[in-house]
Formats: structure tokens, C-alpha cells, sequence
DNA sequence: TCGTTATTTAGTAAAACTTACAAAATAAAG
DNA sequence: CTTTATTTTGTAAGTTTTACTAAATAACGA
């Protein structure tokens, strides 16, 4: 988007988007035990808040959510889930805006009539990807883009701070329901690489022996006859999802204690 | 709401309410193993549908989905979840606008520009209720309200159908993990009168014996000296909540099986 | 008054599942 | 060829769930 559209969309936006309806997306990347949150620096307001954007009127809720995740991340087809939507009327602090700044920023007047300082709703998403596939972009509305170690994340604008915690607790309740790993984890990877990566998300140790009993039970692994190896130690066997049992556990959910 | 008001709501309403945004309900009804839904019938589209309505702009979504059953059904203080937010862009049908009928209702022209019509997503809530204890209501907008029972809805307008097996689909997950009964059973109830209730609501049978061993395991009962009496029978003892527990139990989740 | 009947409720054995841990297997380094 | 760290199998103990049995009991009617 380039400095006319940008004015464009302030401008006309309400045309093509649902006005007062906006959707904020809590991004987690994963890789090797470490996991992260996309985080943008608001041009606006001048702090960290989560991604988000408006909804086309020809999308549905998880098309607009899967878009905005590509425009930021350049992934496409991840782990995504509405978790919950957001309508406090003071979650937006319309009060703060300041007219000054939005001429600076637009150099639009009579900025507190246009429609995107106005009430909105929020739908909340959450999404897994892998943080190292990820190829980072700004736009007109962010100043920076960049990955927060999830123990690190600096005070969040809005009532983005809220969404994050709901988030997270929505992700860890459904990863007990849900199959995940797949495009988070190598396509051939170790019994101990995935229960890190539950360990990770998870927050909490697991057992080393047992979780990965569990997933075998569950038929959502394929053991192959390669192994990998790991310096002086017993080489682990390398496994691969199964794409079947997997998208049927995706869909009817599985149990996981 | 009278004519006038109503009239007004029609022209005006965008700004009391925030516009492109709705809630619809589905208002469970339980007594005496009997599970009911309420719908109303929609004066614009002459078919069944949820209640609903639109969120003031100094509303919560929660007091604004509270408001919305209180005005249906006289009832308050129910347990009310947030369940799931609906916004596929042909969910409303505006295609099947009819200006004819439009002016006939409410004697206004060029509807298909009113604030109404217009594409609206909608957050869906759950209740629960005694359907015994409720005063129903129509208004403005509906021509009827009823209770149906669960077994025999009629073909919902919109994407009302889908909206109700996704609410009965996150009730029967949510029973697992929050208590229940309170407004639902009398102050006093037998152990198999509660043990009705989650049979009714979970549409299975429970055993006799194991079942309300778990509710009292989880300390959510009070066992009081009195017994009912239900003829040529053994009588039952009766029960109350223990309302400390069953509160720290809405907070902070429970795990029954 | 006393069986009969239907229901509540305590009790328990078997089964299933979870958890904790021991020990064997093994790859590579020294 | 011993040492070391890790994977992986196996299993015993502990816990929970499930299925079922039998005792308790309230009222009815013979």
C-alpha cells in the first residue's frame, strides 16, 4: 500500500471494509524451544500492539484473519482460531486521540469523523507459525515489525494485553483437543522435538517417556526407518506426521491428558 | 418500544448503537427434563430466528447480550457465554432485500440505505434458563416468542441454525467445566433431579450412581436433613449448592468426566 | 401388620488409564 | 572398549472410571 492508497483507504475504506468490526490477530512463532509473538509499533498511538486489520465485505471473519496474518508474515495456510471478540467501550480510548497527530500522520483534517476513529469490535485470532519461515513486513499503519520472546513482551497499547492472555489460554486449552506441530516441526522430526515443542507452548515440562506414548496411541505419528543423529548419544528414530489421522484429528478433535 | 420510538430507532439508531455489529441468543430453557429453545418470529422475514439486538455504544458485550434476554424473557443474572462471532458476508441474504415490504413495515423509503441493511456480524452469546419462571416478550420487531423444544425446531433464518448446533456444541463442552443448576433446580433439590438436568443437556444418559458420587466429591453440594417425598419410594435426600464452592467453581473451572 | 414394589444410595470389584521410574539399547567420543 | 548422554522399552504402583450388587427405605395394598 503506497502513500495515495493509504489516504484512499482513510478516506473511502468503509466502502470496501465492515466499519466498527475489526479483527486482531495474536501471532505465536515457534522454533527450537523458543517461543515468540509478532508484535507491531502502532504509527498512531507509538506503542507495541498485536497485528490487526479491517474485513473485507466479501470475506468471511477467518479469510480477513488468514489475510492479514500473509500480509504480515508472508505465511499462508497456518493453525488459526477465533478465540473471542472484544467490544468494551472503552478498550479503544477514542478520548486520547488527538487531532494534531492525525493531520501529522495524514494530513486529514477533521480526523475524529473519519470512520476509523469511531466504536469498533475486535475478533480476536490466534495463529501458530514457525518464526524462522516468517518474512516480516511493515505497512502504513506500523513503524516496526518484530518478534517478542513471549516472557518479554513490553506493555501492549489497547486492550491488547487482555487478548494475549485470552489468547495463550486458548491456545493451551485446545492443544490438549487439537493435533499441532505440523508446519511448526521439520517434515521428519524426533520423538524429543516435538514434546519440546509441547513443552514450549505448554509452558510445563512433560514426560519424557509417557507424551510421546500418547501420540503413538493416538496414530497421529509415522515412524520411519531413519534416524537422525545427535553426536555422542543413541541416535533417535525420525518420525512424520500422519496426514490422514491428522487432518481427521484436526477436525473431530482427540483427547490428550 | 412504541411506533414512534421504533421509528426513530430505525432512522437514528447508529447513534445509540453501534452499527454493523449484532448479538443473537440462544436462550436455553430447562424444566423438568425438558430442554427448549426460544426463537422468535421476525417480522421482516416472517420465519423463525434467535433473538438478538444491537450493542449500545456504552455498553459491554456481555451487558448488552444480558439486556437482550432480560427484554425477552424477564429473566437476569443467568449464566450467559460468549460463544463464537458469525460475519460471512452472505449470511444475512441482504440480496433478498424487499423495499416493497420494507415500506409496508415501517413506512419508510429507500430501506436498502438504512443502517440496518447493511452487512452486520454478529457475536453469538449462550443462556441457560428455567423456561417456567420466564415472561416472554415481543416487540417491534417480532411477531411472536416462543419456547420450542429442542428436538423440534423449525428451519431458522440467516445462519440461525448453524448459530444454535455451535451454542449446543460449546454448552455441552462448557458443562464439563463449569458448574451448573443454579436457577435451574428448585433452592432444594434430590440427587436425581440434578442428575436429570445434565442428562437433559448433554441429551445422554449418566449412570444412577457414579455421577452424583462426582458432584459431591467436588464439594459443590450441600446434603441438608430433609427429605422429599415421592411416594410409594424410598425418599431422596435433598441438596442445596453450596454456593462458595460453586462460585469458585464458575471462576475457576472444574473437570468432571 | 406385613409383604411388595420402585427407587435411592452405599459399597466394591474389575477395568482402564496415568504416572513414575528402572533398565536396556545405542551412538560416538576418548 | 569404556564412558557418557540420550533414546526407548518395559513395568509396577497408583489413581480414576465404570459396572454392577445389594442394602435401605417409603408407601401402598392385601
Amino acid at each position: 500500500m503506497n502513500e495515495a492508497e493509504f489516504r484512499d483507504f482513510i478516506q473511502n475504506g468503509y466502502l470496501h471494509y465492515v466499519p466498527h468490526v475489526s479483527i486482531d490477530c495474536a501471532i505465536f512463532g515457534y522454533h527450537d524451544q523458543q517461543l515468540k509473538l509478532l508484535l507491531i509499533r502502532h504509527r498512531f498511538v507509538d506503542g507495541w500492539c498485536l497485528p490487526g486489520g479491517y474485513i473485507l465485505r466479501t470475506e468471511t471473519l477467518g479469510q480477513a484473519a488468514s489475510r492479514i496474518v500473509r500480509e504480515r508474515t508472508g505465511v499462508d495456510n497456518l493453525f488459526l482460531q477465533q478465540f473471542k471478540t472484544f467490544g468494551d467501550p472503552d478498550r479503544a480510548q477514542c478520548s486520547k486521540f488527538d487531532e494534531e497527530r492525525w493531520f501529522r500522520l495524514t494530513g486529514l483534517r477533521d480526523g475524529s469523523k473519519n470512520w476509523l476513529i469511531d466504536h469498533t469490535i475486535s475478533v480476536g485470532f490466534y495463529a501458530i507459525t514457525d518464526f524462522s519461515k516468517t518474512v516480516l513486513h511493515t505497512d502504513m499503519v506500523s513503524t516496526e515489525t518484530a518478534w517478542f520472546d513471549i516472557d518479554h513482551l513490553p506493555k501492549l497499547e489497547f486492550d491488547h494485553d487482555q487478548m494475549v492472555k485470552e489468547a495463550m489460554h486458548t491456545l493451551r486449552l485446545q492443544l490438549y483437543h487439537y493435533p499441532i506441530g505440523y508446519n511448526l516441526l521439520p517434515a521428519k522430526f524426533t520423538l524429543t522435538e516435538i514434546r519440546a515443542l509441547y513443552e514450549t507452548l505448554l509452558g510445563k515440562k512433560l514426560d519424557v517417556s509417557n507424551f510421546p506414548k500418547k501420540l503413538i496411541a493416538l496414530g497421529l505419528l509415522n515412524k520411519l526407518s531413519e534416524k537422525r543423529s545427535i553426536g555422542a548419544h543413541r541416535s533417535p528414530h525420525l518420525y512424520s506426521f500422519n496426514k490422514t489421522r491428522y487432518n481427521q484429528a484436526l477436525k473431530e478433535g482427540i483427547v490428550l491428558s
